[in-house]
DNA sequence: CAAATAAGTTATAAAGTATAATCATTATAG
DNA sequence: CTATAATGATTATACTTTATAACTTATTTG
């Protein structure tokens, strides 16, 4: 069977596809784009022992120094025991640590240590540089304009 | 106690939290709006027993009938062995079916029936309404280049 | 024709996310 | 003031999603 034919069955045997049905719906470009970056992005700290979700933790106890694993777990959207296991780890490692709070002695006070800040810088660094790279063809105004529709989102869902 | 004065000391024990040192990467938005809309969609939809990936890969069976399994789980980057359950779903619910290929009998063709068909319609319906209510406050031409990123950054993960 | 490859499946593991129950402590109602 | 309710953190556990390995059957290739 010659090279010719045997395209042009294979071609016959298979169909084209396109995604096009679901490329009208936002929702399925969010879920893609999500998808890659996320995976890319945990690769570009993954040398410095982070994922995104403990870099998310690890720079909100740097820019936010004294609170609370009730407040950080609302403001990531992390189950309270999920985050136990997050805080864990970069306690064991020296990044952060949790101290009593005297008023409230059940709660816990995060705080970074040097070693965190200083992991914090390179992981920020790491990660601005990854997000240029992912967006370097993109306008600065297209890149405000998808902010403001993914915070629409984010804050609207079911609204009105 | 007065009012005034726990409000004070609650004030002195509980840090004021942002999400700002997070808020300047759009990966950031990007997993927060992706968690919101998914969640809200997925809410959408269980009324007809669709979730995303049921209600995508049913879309996708429409649009593109005769597809395989592999070309399908390739086109929503899903792997093959967790597209199995989800085509096991939909065709013990009558709405696709699984045709072997006489020219190659070790694929499935998928196709819908037309109770698929109808369910799309409706699902699609549904979708769209929804996403239409998520997206009410936000501009056509902010919604264009938000579809812009999110095409880019799928496309260009990594990328130079 | 034998060996390598591909489609689909099964089984399983790893990761992410959610729920229930518990302990210690603090706040509140009577 | 004390009994009760509520909160912060934790443990244990379950559920969902996603990934990997191995297998069967069929096709392709050397």
């Amino acid at each position: 069977m010659s090279m010719a034919k045997r395209k042009i069955r294979d071609a016959a045997a298979q169909v084209d596809v396109s995604d096009a049905v679901l490329a009208r719906f936002l929702g399925y470009h969010l879920k893609r784009a999500q998808t890659v970056l996320m995976g890319d992005m945990n690769g570009a700290i993954a040398p410095l022992g982070l994922r995104m979700i403990t870099f998310s933790a690890l720079a909100m106890v740097v820019a936010n120094a004294g609170l609370r694993q009730s407040q950080l777990a609302d403001a990531l959207a992390v189950e309270r025991p999920n985050l136990v296991v997050i805080l864990d780890d970069l306690e064991e490692r020296g990044l952060i640590t949790r101290d009593r709070v005297p008023s409230d002695r059940r709660a816990y006070a995060l705080r970074p240590t040097p070693a965190g800040r200083t992991l914090f810088d390179e992981a920020t660094a790491a990660v601005a540089a990854h997000e240029a790279r992912m967006l370097a063809g993109v306008s600065a105004a297209d890149r405000a304009a998808a902010l403001r529709v993914l915070a629409a989102i984010r804050h609207g869902a079911g609204g009105a």
